[in-house]
RNA sequence: GCCGGAGUAGCUCAGUCGGCAGAGCGACGCACUCGUAAUGCGUAGGUCACGGGUUCGAUUCCCGUCUCCGGCUCCA
């Protein structure tokens, strides 16, 4: 009995009983079979040296690919594990899966790894791999199994736990054996250890098993492993350019933001240049909100607990909240993690007509939210954040026409701070959850064909929808290729519930109007913490706090630096002179390492002939003896906010 | 919150096996008056995170607290 496979290219081939899928790889080419970390049979998973036991769609999983790289980063963890097992007698192991970008092993040996014992488990690893030691893949019954890890007591955790399904059938498990090493695993593994062609140790820490904190703590270890030592070493250059762009380092050296201890963790100061860049966003952020069908609210920073009590957030969300703070006898308030409850009353002051919908209440509304002290970090996560927020009340059967609109809105605002590529999640109805069923099938299809009609690559998180409505996460890719989570698109049944939300129909009916909550940039910190490292600093000329330096190369040309500045500050732009007493290279090389856009160095030549030397950020070389005017114009046209 | 690491000048860091605290950059002053990424010389600047303990003496050792960093977890 042979197999039948279905190759890439469509062709349909037979194989005798055996087979292997480094077989058929050899046959395509050697040098594919070179590359295959493992095959595919309509996606289930087979290690290359495994008979392939149907047939089916086949496909040849390489090493440079996404895929393949997991393949080969789970056998790394295998290796890894094997070191610290063979290293440190007694070592309890638990789980050791790939992840973004590397992969981690979980380890308990009674105290926490120190960098020097990362060396030897390093070093013991690149020794396992240069053994080159087969991967041998083997089914035991969940019986020989519990024998088989006796003594680990994570492992017999985890096949207890494979009675729901998660073997790999009826009461079995498979383990992988190299050398006297054994791990309980799915697979599927590379050859042999020598296929893991780099691999690297990055840090430990510590994490709970199973991620959950009133279970044992255990030590992890990241590491990363690659298709090349190339590979590897253009990854660790990423990881150095990201420690480069950090937001929290060049928020210092640009004397944007900071944090000081005095303050309290989790809250950000912004200074006068940072200050700059923030009213830039929000100034854009209003405008185009307005231009979009937005009316501005505003609305306080506390309210009282009843409020609270009335949105849910008291019962769903109160470890996130601030605690309260009481006066007038008693009387309980708390400052706002959100601001939904606010613009809900600003819809309840008054009858609503179905003529008013989609009403659309925009704030950059800042709220304070508890953070645990060891998550926070700079910007991008802090305890006080100002949200671009507004809640559309709408019309359940306009809802479609609006998310549409709103989705095309939340592009265009990403894309005019120069983000280029989206990827969307769609989180469905989870099991528990409030509203119509087929009113979610109505909303959560509206959202489908909203992500349609704008293009957007998304997938679908069934299940992971908040209880009370469908929603899209919108996540873009930083300059060095980075995901973040920015929009969120939430539509809302429950809290038109809560308040008793109506509007009057064209038939003089009352109706519940549908909410939707959203969010373009997330939190201004957050947003502004992205763009510094999307940008390393070095914004765009209608963000930067500076846009133009004017540099005088001797005492003698001031007056006329100033006389430029001037005519640079008429046309909108902000400038600084640079009248220092050092010399033009140094003054130069401030503005450059400041990220300043323009720098304009004037000499004796450009104030007798009224020019400048123009030195654009990213330009070869200076221009010299440009005449003012036209740089004075181009650098405004350059300096314009898109819209 | 938990585990690990750290906190010395505005910044980046050295140092003190317990005995008067150091550099580079930055700031300030003086000289130089200069054409596209660092001119030279000088000066000031420290509760060695904070509080307690041990000690003749603590920045150094011990305990506690705060803050930061890397994770766990959670999220914008």
């Amino acid at each position: 009995m042979g197999v039948e496979l279905i190759l890439p290219d469509g062709s349909v081939r037979s194989y005798p009983e055996g087979t292997t899928g480094l077989d058929v790889a050899r046959e395509i080419g050697p040098r594919l079979a070179e590359a295959a970390v493992a095959v595919r049979i309509d996606d289930e998973w087979y290690d290359l040296t495994r008979p392939l036991e149907r047939g089916g769609r086949f496909r040849v999983v390489t090493r440079d690919t996404d895929e393949g790289r997991s393949v080969l980063r789970h056998s790394a963890a295998h290796v890894l594990a094997q070191a610290v097992l063979d290293l440190y007698p007694g070592a309890k192991f638990a789980i050791g899966p790939p992840i973004t970008d590397g992969f981690y092993y979980d380890f308990d040996i009674g105290r926490p790894f120190t960098p020097e014992d990362l060396e030897r488990i390093e070093a013991k690893m690149l020794e396992i791999i240069d053994e080159d030691q087969p991967f041998v893949r083997e089914e035991l019954s969940i019986d020989d199994a519990l024998e088989v890890f006796a003594d680990q007591p994570y492992k017999l955790e985890i096949i207890r736990g494979v009675d729901e399904g998660e073997g790999v059938g009826e009461g079995v498990v498979s383990v992988y054996r190299n050398d006297g090493f054994v791990d309980l695993c799915r697979g599927p593994h590379v050859p042999s250890t020598g296929r893991i062609p780099a691999v690297k140790l990055l840090r430990s820490s510590g994490a709970y098993w199973r991620g959950d904190e009133r279970r044992p703590q255990l030590q992890r270890i990241y590491g990363t492993a690659w298709e090349s030592s190339k590979a590897l070493a253009d990854h660790l250059h990423r990881l150095e350019e990201a420690e480069r762009r950090d937001h929290r380092r060049l928020g210092v050296e640009l004397d944007l933001y900071s944090f000081p201890p005095e303050l309290g963790a989790g809250l950000a100061i912004w200074h006068p240049k940072g200050g700059i860049l923030r009213r830039e966003i929000e100034d854009y952020s209003r405008r185009v909100h307005a231009d979009h069908g937005y009316e501005h609210v505003v609305t306080p920073h506390v309210a009282k607990a009843d409020l609270w009590e009335t949105s849910g957030h008291l019962r769903f969300y109160a470890e996130g909240m601030y605690p309260p703070m009481e006066l007038d006898h008693g009387q309980r308030y708390h400052v706002k993690p959100m601001n939904c409850p606010f613009h809900i009353l600003v819809y309840r002051s008054r009858s609503r007509s179905y003529r008013e919908l989609p009403l659309r209440l925009f704030e950059l509304g800042t709220v304070y939210r508890y953070e645990r002290s060891g998550v926070l970090h700079g910007l991008l996560r802090a305890r006080g954040f100002t949200q671009d927020d507004a809640h559309i009340f709408v019309a359940e059967e306009d809802l479609g026409a609006e998310l549409a609109g709103l989705l095309d809105f939340v592009l265009m605002v990403l894309r005019d701070f120069g983000f280029e590529e989206f990827e969307a999640d769609l989180s469905t109805r989870p099991e528990k959850y409030v509203g119509a069923p087929d009113l979610w099938e109505r909303a959560e299809s509206a959202l489908r064909s909203a992500l349609d009609a704008a293009g957007l690559d998304y997938a679908v998180a069934e299940g992971e929808g908040a209880f009370y409505g469908p929603k899209i996460d919108v996540h873009i890719r930083d300059a060095i290729g980075r995901r973040w989570q920015l929009s969120t698109i939430q539509v809302d049944f429950a809290q038109p519930e809560n308040f008793g939300l109506v509007y009057t129909t064209s038939e003089n009916t009352r109706t519940r109007p549908v909410m939707v909550h959203r969010a373009l940039f997330g939190s201004v910190e957050r947003f502004i913490g992205i763009l510094v490292e999307h940008y390393a600093g070095a914004f765009p000329s209608w963000l930067s706090p500076v846009q133009a330096t004017v540099v005088p190369v001797a005492d003698r040309h001031v007056a006329y630096a100033e006389e430029v500045g001037r005519r640079l500050r008429q046309a909108g732009l902000r400038v600084e002179v640079d009248a220092a007493d050092e010399t033009v290279g140094e003054k130069i090389r401030r503005a450059i390492t400041q990220k300043h856009p323009a720098v304009l160095v004037v000499g004796d030549r450009d104030a007798e002939a009224g020019t400048v030397g123009l030195r654009l950020r990213g330009a070869d070389r200076e221009r010299r003896d440009v005449p003012l005017d036209e740089a004075v114009a181009s650098l405004a046209e350059a300096s314009r906010p898109p819209r």
